[in-house]
RNA sequence: GGGCGCAUAGCUCAGUGGUAGAGCACUGCUCUUACAAAGCAGGGGUCGGCGGUUCGAAACCGUCUGCGCCCA
């Protein structure tokens, strides 16, 4: 479109319509639309307002992502959330920023030195960090120029990411804060140890597969001591430091207390008696690898067996001997072999299928791995995160989804946040020469002086974002902006990561903030899948570039489809084919506007009083009210899915279809109905478009400036229900519609061209479709009735008489087809609500309103029965 | 193994006690002066099976079958 000054025009000059091409081509449009609206600072929030707030925080996305259909959903639903408010006059937030994806960060510049042949480590930790800065500089955060070409609507003066002096400051002061309170510790504990990324991960990190793996039966001992443990990591027996039993197991009694000799070593270990051995999995005997699993670890401690490390970082058998040096899938087989050759293996199945932990970057079998780490004590922050949502402070949309956070929430293990990273927020504390351990706060300088070396370690990453909702806006400081905008109002995002992160927020967010909330919302929305429902993937080859079908059909075509398809909690399935179908609405609403500014439609001036108005401008009036209402209701309560469809049925079926078309006659007629209508045409396109704005903001933008005259939708008032409503109207245009369809069906009925002219004789009386005569004429293509005029068919509808002279025979084996049908119809309501009424126990207890429901319908039967009959027999015999 | 959820038109999904719906796909006719990215008309479902509650069940209860997801 080539009006880039609406300003310039006048509200219903013609000349804007002359501007607007047949076609809709959002790629003309879009981005010139949102380089103005940021020119303008339409999305800048200002601390100082006396507005009420409204902020919404992003999730941030990763510095090395770019923009998947997860994003383009997410952005969609929070931008029609920030939108619509900023509309009604809220000081609107959307608060921009990435965060530093510690692991995939340092894998992508890593992978970037492996090819000039280098490690990190022959740079040294400084250059290296200084690299990354300096990849994120050239080559990160892509998604932020791909968040402008979906038009979102965020304060970019406020961009913030997580690794910024601020956000780093804020991350030094809790860890601080935290340590103080003992809520930060250092434990020697088995983690989830990345052989391939070489650090230490979270749970939630860890993904679980079944695998087929082998499940080895070996005798440990001999003679009277022998015993049969049965494992799926046989190299891990190099490291085992006893056997357990369940103590009720009776077949080991006489064991326990023992000791019996581990195959292969030498070395002598202890049966023991442990509750936790299942006695009803394999022999009932476990062996016992305290330094190489988790549930070993804790039988360890509670026997005090010692701990044996048998694999180093990269998962390599490190003990002497001949598997020194074997990676520990090699090392598994080679020990298998040994002790088949000793004969000690019992039995062998394979391939065995168990579950077994990947790493959730790299896919990498995680090791569980015994190491010194830092924790967060969850204990008191879980349980004030889920009293949160408990007593009703914080709400979780769809509510169906609390279960799933109690239950991650009330059951959560303290979490480890050290990460054997460069690329990161490092520990805060010092280690002395004397083993003094000291955290140090961010005004605080870090003691120097001979032996003192600061920890190693970066904090996960996810620390870092569990404090987005205040470090963006200036925490540590108690700054104007979080005064203002802290809590934030709604927090959007996946129910797939309302453990990664929504819980630490919220953990977070009531530590740092005095027991406040981050948020009051949690709207939970699900993941994007194929059009066949399938998770996207890119080994499956389903994945999609969102960024292809905006180029396509534009990306209010793109955000519609998904809008629409956004219903709380649950999954959104899109394909091209339904892009196409949104392109094709925005196709259709450019056109309606063309149409509208071609013939004069207006928006200035006070809507003329109802008494000045016809059945078509009150009854279109009176929907356009309802289903602001409507829209608003469901906006209220996050139904982007309802909410779009509403306005796609409003639009199309009821604006396009019938007021448009029912108002070419009243403008062709001239005089004061056509100035009525022109102006109410203005009214119905302009509170349509601010409606569907949040949605589709860029069509709307280049429509509605071009209809109204005035600077941007993007400040407009979202249009409020003025409570106008006129059943009468509605019900007479029903009754128009009922007519207009029933004489268009015997049309196509009788194959008649859709543009063949038919003398007619309408006779209205005894409906209160007078008025509309011309209307009726011009929808159904029917002329006058001129001299000679001689009824072939005769329609009864709705109280109506359409009599068509079709100059000719009619296919009345068509006709006949046609009524019979109607009139099965017709007769299997009327038996059934005939029965209905004759039911003794429906009539006693069934509501008023129902049974007066079931009457009119039996009365309709009856007399489409009686009109069908009729014109049966009033058919020319064949 | 524990927990949550789903099964409605060819596909994807709405529909929490009173006439089974939408989008896309499908069939026929049309360039009717906003729009063929369109218009008009039409076809298509024993609401997974069985049993129960109820005057009345797609909906509520039980059960079976099939399929997801999360956790262990």
């Amino acid at each position: 479109m080539t009006n880039q000054r609406p300003e310039a025009d006048q509200a219903g000059d013609h000349s804007a319509a002359a501007t607007l091409p047949t076609q809709y081509a959002p790629a003309e449009v879009e981005g010139k639309l949102y380089e103005r609206w940021v020119a303008a600072g339409y999305f800048e929030a200002d601390a100082k307002s006396d507005k009420p707030p409204y902020t919404v925080v992003i999730p941030p996305p990763n510095v090395t992502g770019s923009l998947h259909l997860g994003h383009a959903f997410e952005h969609t639903i929070i931008d029609s959330l920030t939108r619509r408010k900023r509309m009604q006059g809220y000081e609107t937030l959307w608060q921009p920023g990435m965060d530093h994806a510690g692991i995939a960060t340092q894998n992508v510049v890593e992978r970037e030195l492996a090819k000039e042949g280098k490690s990190r480590h022959d740079l040294g930790r400084e250059a290296f960090v200084e690299r990354v800065w300096q990849w994120k500089a050239e080559s990160g955060g892509q998604i932020s120029g791909q968040m402008r070409r979906l038009g979102d609507g965020v304060d970019w003066s406020r961009e913030r990411f997580t690794m910024d002096e601020g956000l780093s400051q804020a991350v030094q002061t809790i860890f601080k804060k935290l340590f103080d309170d003992g809520l930060i510790y250092r434990a020697e504990r088995i983690i989830n140890w990345c052989p391939r990324c070489l650090t230490a991960i979270s749970d939630i990190e860890v993904e679980y597969q079944d695998d087929e793996g082998e499940l080895v039966s070996i005798r440990y001992g001999d003679g009277d001591d022998a015993i049969v443990v049965a494992t799926t990591r046989a190299e891990t027996m190099l490291g085992d430091t006893a056997v357990a039993v369940h103590p009720d197991d009776e077949r080991y009694a006489h064991l326990v207390g023992r000791e019996i000799e581990l195959p292969l070593t030498g070395r002598r270990i202890p049966v023991v008696a442990d509750a936790h051995v299942d006695p009803e999995f394999g022999t009932g005997a476990v062996k016992v690898t305290p330094a190489h699993d988790p549930n070993d670890f804790e039988i360890g401690r509670r026997h005090d067996l010692p701990s044996i490390a048998v694999l180093d970082e990269r998962g390599v058998i490190t003990v002497h001997g001949p598997f020194q040096g074997l990676d520990r899938f090699e090392a598994r087989s080679a020990i298998v072999g040994a002790l088949r050759a000793e004969g000690r293996i019992v039995a062998e199945k394979r391939p065995y299928l168990h579950s077994v932990g990947h790493c959730s970057r790299c896919k990498t079998t995680i090791e569980p791995r015994l190491s010194l780490q830092w924790w967060v004590k969850v204990g008191p922050l879980a349980q004030a995160a889920g009293d949160a949502v408990r007593d009703g402070r914080v709400a979780i949309h769809p509510k169906e989804m609390e279960p799933r956070y109690f239950g991650w929430v009330d059951n959560l293990h303290d979490w480890c946040i050290s990460r054997q990273l460069w690329w990161g927020h490092r520990i805060p504390v010092w280690y002395g020469p004397d083993g003094e351990v000291v955290c140090v706060g961010p005004d605080e300088e870090p003691p120097s002086g001979e032996g003192w070396t600061q920890d190693t370690d970066v904090l996960d990453t996810w620390f870092s974002s569990g404090l987005w909702p205040f470090s963006t806006l200036g925490w540590p400081e108690r700054t104007p902006s979080l005064e203002k905008f802290y809590p934030t109002s709604v927090l959007v995002t996946g129910y797939d990561i309302l453990f990664f992160w929504v819980a630490r927020m919220m953990m977070f967010g009531l530590y740092a903030m005095d027991g406040t909330p981050p948020f009051h919302t949690i709207a939970l929305h699900g993941m994007v899948r194929d059009q066949f429902g399938k998770k996207m993937s890119k080994s499956f080859g389903n994945a999609v570039n969102p960024l292809d079908w905006m180029d396509a059909y534009g990306s209010d075509a793109v955000r519609f489809t998904l809008a629409r398809g956004a219903n709380p909690g649950t999954d959104v399935p899109i394909g091209e084919d339904w892009v196409q179908g949104s392109r094709n609405f925005c196709n259709k609403l450019w056109n309606a506007t063309r149409f509208a500014l071609m013939n004069g439609a207006t928006v200035a001036g006070p809507l003329p009083e109802a008494a000045d108005l016809s059945a078509a401008d009150r009854w279109i009036l009176s929907r356009l009210n309802a289903t602001v209402a409507e829209v608003d209701a469901l906006y209220d309560d996050y139904q982007f899915a309802k909410l779009s469809d509403a306005l796609f049925h409003f639009a199309w079926d009821e604006v396009f279809d019938w007021y448009v078309e029912l108002s070419k006659t009243t403008l062709a007629a001239g005089g004061p109905a056509a100035d009525a209508s022109r102006r109410v045409l203005g009214e119905v396109l302009d509170v349509t478009l601010r409606l569907l704005h949040p949605v589709v903001p860029f069509v709307t933008e280049a429509l509605w400036t071009a209809l109204t005259g005035r600077e941007s939708v993007v400040v407009a008032e979202w249009p409020a229900d003025s409570g106008f409503r006129d059943a009468a109207a509605e019900a007479e245009i029903t009754t128009l519609q009922q007519v207009v369809t029933e004489v268009r069906r015997f049309r196509a009925d009788q194959g008649l061209k859709p543009g063949q002219r038919v003398p007619a004789r309408l006779d209205l009386a005894g409906t209160p479709l007078a008025a509309h005569e011309e209307a009726i004429r011009s929808l159904l293509r029917l002329q006058p009735a001129g001299d000679g005029f001689t009824a072939t068919a005769s329609l009864p509808v709705a109280g109506a008489t359409v009599a068509l002279d079709l100059s000719g025979a009619i296919d009345v084996a068509a006709e006949r087809k046609r009524l019979q049908k109607d009139l099965a119809v017709a007769e299997k309501e009327l038996a059934q609500t005939t029965a209905k009424l004759g039911n003794e126990g429906f009539m006693a207890k069934a509501p008023e309103q129902v049974v007066a429901k079931i009457r009119t319908r039996q009365a309709t039967a009856e007399a489409d029965i009686a009109r069908i009959t009729a014109q049966l027999a009033a058919l020319p015999q064949a």
